[in-house]
DNA sequence: TGCATATTGTTCGATATCGAACTATATAGT
DNA sequence: ACTATATAGTTCGATATCGAACAATATGCA
């Protein structure tokens, strides 16, 4: 591994602790025994919509679906989600939002809110935002090669 | 939540996942039983040097003391550290690298070279570099307020 | 149609992570 | 020195994540 390569590798080491810091910042946020999976979970549906299949969803998080199947039951459980028979596979269910799921979303974003708030204050918006389009970049190569 | 702020909190969504694709990746090519975790501990201990106790590695890792105390226990068991008694301190642990550990994780390195290489090769370097001091940043910063 | 294969989701057992409570030792204040 | 408090580490119980095996349904092809 010559240096670059070590450079590369210390950009991925440095996305893992900032996504162990930021995820502790805002699992502190949540309501009490919402894991930020959990959250995860609710945002996804209230951003891009629910009526999707728990392996899609899978999928979309690059979790195995048993992974999904736990944290379903634990939001179906809490009344944040209702599994609903799939209209046209009797193998599928579907996942869809409840009332209470999506009040919960709304609550927990807005409390996120005051340290988004404190960091872009002490650090500009612009210089975090200005990341912004080589992460997604980036996002998109490794999600388009997991079998790299 | 105003516009920016969505920005501000789609670069740390992106993180995440980041995060999570490049774990994977990388613990694709880990040897069979030994967890991303595992091989971090052994990284930072060959980066930045062993002789330190339990709680400060806990610390440098953001995890409970009690995570660490599991972690060590299975490189111990597996014969990659050894825990020797602190010299002035009766309370404490000292955590040392074997020769064992150093040679896998000089191998767990070795391993990592091909997929940051196609990385490297797809998007090229600089792109990835570039991200580096931005991450260092803020990293920085949300390891001095932990408590934001 | 009938059967082999594929797909969806669950169950089960194992490991990782975490918080609360505990033990042992060290330190500080009197 | 004595006692109260602080610190280092472990134990224990709970939850999250994961892989292997399984059940139910769908699909493809003879």
């Amino acid at each position: 591994m010559d240096a670059q390569d070590k450079q590369v590798f210390q950009v991925f080491t440095e996305v893992g602790i900032i996504n162990q810091l930021t995820t502790a910042i805002f699992a502190a946020r949540l309501p009490d025994g919402l894991h930020p999976s959990h959250f995860s979970l609710l945002n996804n549906l209230v951003r891009l919509g629910d009526g999707k299949t728990p392996l899609a969803l899978a999928s979309a998080f690059q979790v195995p679906k048993t992974t999904m199947t736990h944290t379903l039951s634990v939001l179906e459980k809490r009344g944040l989600i209702r599994l609903a028979p799939h209209e046209t596979d009797g193998r599928s269910k579907l996942v869809y939002l409840t009332d209470s799921g999506r009040e919960v979303h709304q609550n927990a974003i807005h409390a996120m809110e005051q340290p988004i708030r404190k960091m872009t204050h002490d650090l500009g918006a612009q210089e975090i935002i200005g990341l912004l389009p080589m992460l997604t970049t980036l996002r998109a190569y490794l999600d388009d090669n997991r079998d790299i």
